[in-house]
DNA sequence: ATTGACAATATGTCCGGACATAAATATCAA
DNA sequence: TTGATATTTATGTCCGGACATATTGTCAAT
């Protein structure tokens, strides 16, 4: 069975936000890590030399290290230095998803197709599932998730429920994964999130999925469900994912040596 | 369904590891969220009032808060404070668990039964389970995981592989849940956790173990399997836990709010 | 009563420096 | 060649201070 690990992509901020100037050193260590300037298992300068690079203190160059560390892309070790960490084997979840700039994504190969957008109104059911109330409307976007191999079958279909206040980003939704849609309501609408919650459940697939993921039904499938909640505690946004259990695992890191 | 939340206890270091200053401030404040001392939504004093405290620095002082704030245990405002978070929506699976003072475990109310320990050589679709070599020998304890709840069905079946190296655990290991193991194995033989890996599946339940659960064979059901990894890469203990899909959900908090 | 301006405050960011510590390397002795 | 020992080095920890910034609370004006 293929496993995906779900990755970590640093994104650059718009103009709209002011960088710190940690976060600033940070995002372009992990440019230059991830356009090959610093190649996996390499070093990194020493602190002190980033220091004179970047006209920073060591506290500053550290914290933007620290930012690194967390993502899982590189390791320190005492005299050793600072290691370029292996993607295949860092790429895995990491919690601490500290800023705005950090995406997460599916594999390099993946493709995303939309296959329906409408407007939705929560039954009983659905608001279980979501954990919201029933009777309130979404703008609902379902589509498939596909890997590069064209003759595979797909590896998930996707449901986004989006506030319907936000239907004037119909058009673009289509062409970007759904969490950069966070940032588009949050450039466009300023509404910022304060926190992603996210529920993985198994579950039996139905007939209709079945169908358009290339599946048996019944057969067991793995359900992710994340909420994006804004400082209320509202959700304004809502994705459901469903893989089939023999083309999916969510594979994480919970713990990585400190040094 | 019950969700069950994973959740951290801040743990005591054994003597023959040092602590620093930041991990003992930030313990002893832990401590005294979890005694009551400041009770959930109550207000941490604030960093200076700490300093004087503690007659740490300010930035040992912002470590140690950082390390709980790390832990979802409470959350900061620039004018408003650090806020105590409430335990039931912060218990949540976080990523970086720093430390080995950190310790993941189910609910309060939750017991575990060991059913059966003895030695198992893994044959090859074990080894594709687990992710290691075939031929290997491994001491495997299993056990039912049960709710409060004495009528409830289990919530639950693990299987622990551990290095029959330490088999000399194997009075100790039935009292323990898994991840103690790992603090055993540590004191007692010095061999550190490097890492800690976890696969997250989806399945249908086998008919042994849909009847052992109490489910029926075929339902969908979670699969979690977490490795412990020393530095050279090598697992010295696989935990695999079975759980059928209408018992459980698992929950994690991807991302809080920075400030 | 609502709004606006302003000051107070607690955290956020950043600087400089100092010493401790673990691990790689070099050195020397057996 | 092997083994123990000393040195070097890059990160780990910790201190002190300074200014920025967001949020709250207060008070005055409309």
């Amino acid at each position: 069975m293929v496993c995906y690990h779900a990755a970590l992509i640093y994104w650059e901020p718009g103009a709209f936000m002011s960088e710190t100037f940690y976060a600033r050193v940070a995002r372009d260590l992990a440019e230059g890590i991830a356009s090959g300037r610093f190649p996996v298992g390499s070093r990194l300068p020493r602190e002190l030399d980033l220091c004179t690079q970047y006209e920073a203190s060591r506290h500053t160059v550290r914290a933007a290290i620290q930012e690194l560390q967390g993502l899982g892309l590189v390791s320190r070790k005492k005299r050793a230095g600072t290691r370029v960490e292996n993607s295949s084997s860092t790429r895995g979840y990491r919690q601490s998803l500290a800023s705005v700039e950090d995406l997460v994504q599916f594999g390099a190969a993946h493709r995303r197709v939309v296959q329906n957008i409408g407007d939705v109104v929560v039954d009983r059911g659905l608001a279980r599932q979501l954990g919201c109330a029933a009777g309130r409307a979404f703008l609902r976007i379902s589509s498939l998730r596909l890997n590069g191999d064209a003759d595979a079958p797909p590896i998930g279909w996707t449901d986004v429920y989006i506030d319907p206040a936000y239907a004037q980003l119909r058009d673009v939704i289509g062409e970007y994964p759904e969490v950069l849609i966070n940032d588009l309501i949050e450039a466009r609408y300023g509404r910022r999130i304060a926190e992603i919650r996210q529920d993985v459940q198994a579950l039996a697939l139905s007939a209709k999925l079945a169908r358009a993921l290339n599946a048996k039904a019944g057969a067991p499938a793995l359900r992710i469900i994340r909420r994006y909640l804004d400082q209320a505690g509202e959700a304004f946004e809502i994705s459901v994912t469903i893989h089939p259990a023999d083309r999916f695992t969510f594979s994480m890191c919970l713990r990585r040596e400190r040094g």
